[in-house]
DNA sequence: TGTACATCAGTGAACGCGCGTTCACTGATGTAC
DNA sequence: TGTACATCAGTGAACGCGCGTTCACTGATGTAC
């Protein structure tokens, strides 16, 4: 009976769940690389060897990891994005990066699991990057709706981008659909590592006595970035 | 005896000094968490033990590769400085960043030490922060001398500091002794955290199918960034 | 509806491994008189 | 210069730990007739 078997796969689903979730929660206070499947298994209550019954091994719980964490960021970046004004480009802009720094500061090891150091031992399929396209396609979205509603108004007199990254740029420019001019879509990149370099120095101990106001110097950071696609604030 | 007081001390610093190599080495093919002062005894053909004549812990061997790791970035930035025709502000400004990211791409297990996720479990005591800040100077010292030489020139339009960040800047200011305007400072803050990012990006993965002309792609971002800055190339 | 069989989840023991750190010890090197 | 003592470097065994993964197994749940 097809009701009975989705009943067996409905716990399962749930154990899978259960699973990631306690995973994850370890990850917030042993970080990746103390991630261990008889750990996660001891807090599920059960013996280590039935983990395997779900994840074939540690890099495939590690890989479900990874991906949940670029979805969690894909689900908060689409979501600031929503709620934002659509007439107002930049401050989806800036509603956009605030919503990526605050999902980091609340999930710091995540965080550093998809954007710090690389896991030793860890080679990522190739799932994990497909998933990490998510946030990028709203980044891009909203460039592309404030060219196409003819706002952005760069700074004048900054660099050209060279020829030879035209290739990479089209290339970028095909995966997240962004219908804007070379030099645009080579300052949203730059931006766009430029928010995600800020925040990984917050998180990963840099501004440490530097900076102390965090909000306000993060929001001049975005503003400056902001101004280099050419939203104006 | 003086004379052989030093000896044995002599040999004492360069079992320190092969220590603290082989560790770096290890570090490259094993990573941060991966790295054990048992391997490293063995690699020197030592008992496991014996290395805690040398190190205390290995809490203090991964302080000391952390402290070196910030030298050697800094004698890098130096180096580069140092290189650089001193009238031609914005050629030292690309030059220094260059060679971060060289050194970086040379070391990648050693960046991710310092500039990467935090090692779980691993608190850096107050010498690593001391260590931190020698490239933070010579960025401060370009900065500062080209608009002593009049010629730093940013691209109008770009938003002012906030009044919220003033004390940041002015602690920022006195540490690195950077006498340039409010604006200045941020930017070049902005900029020094946005040239980490895209270097980080780059290690980290996060341009993976994305930039692969890369040494385009890092210039022309120092291109954008040094302009943020008020440097012209 | 009832029975025979197949699939699946979870158990418990085991393999083989490496780790950080401690401790009592042996020799060698350095120091003081 | 020679001897008695103190310091130091390195040894080897041990403690106690946790890890990933495999495997033969027991029951329970689902499937087919």
């Amino acid at each position: 009976m097809s009701a009975s078997r989705t009943a067996r796969e409905r716990v399962r689903a749930e154990l899978i769940h259960e699973i990631t979730e306690i995973a994850r929660r370890r990850l917030a206070t042993e970080g990746a690389t103390g991630l261990s499947l008889r750990a996660v298994a001891r807090e599920m209550g059960m013996v280590s060897s039935a983990i395997y019954r779900y994840f074939p091994s540690r890099d495939d719980l590690l890989t479900a990891l990874i991906i949940d964490g670029y979805d969690a960021v894909g689900e908060v970046v689409e979501r600031a994005y929503a709620a934002g004004d659509p007439g107002d480009h930049a401050g989806r802009w800036l509603a956009v990066c605030r919503a990526i720094r605050a999902w980091a500061l609340e999930h710091p090891h995540e965080y550093a699991l998809i954007y710090g150091s690389p896991v030793p031992g860890y080679k990522a399929p190739e799932d994990t990057v497909r998933a990490a396209v998510r946030d990028t396609l709203i980044f891009a979205r909203i460039v592309t709706e404030a060219h196409e509603a003819g706002v952005l108004d760069p700074p004048p007199g900054l660099p050209a981008a060279p020829a030879a990254i035209a290739g990479d740029l089209e290339r970028g420019r095909a995966i997240v659909q962004m219908n804007v001019p070379d030099d645009i879509v080579a300052r949203a990149l730059i931006a766009w590592a430029g928010v995600y370099g800020t925040v990984s120095f917050e998180l990963f101990g840099q501004f440490e006595n530097v900076v102390t106001e965090r909000d306000a110097y993060f929001d001049h950071t975005v503003a400056t970035l902001g101004r280099l696609v050419g939203f104006t604030f």
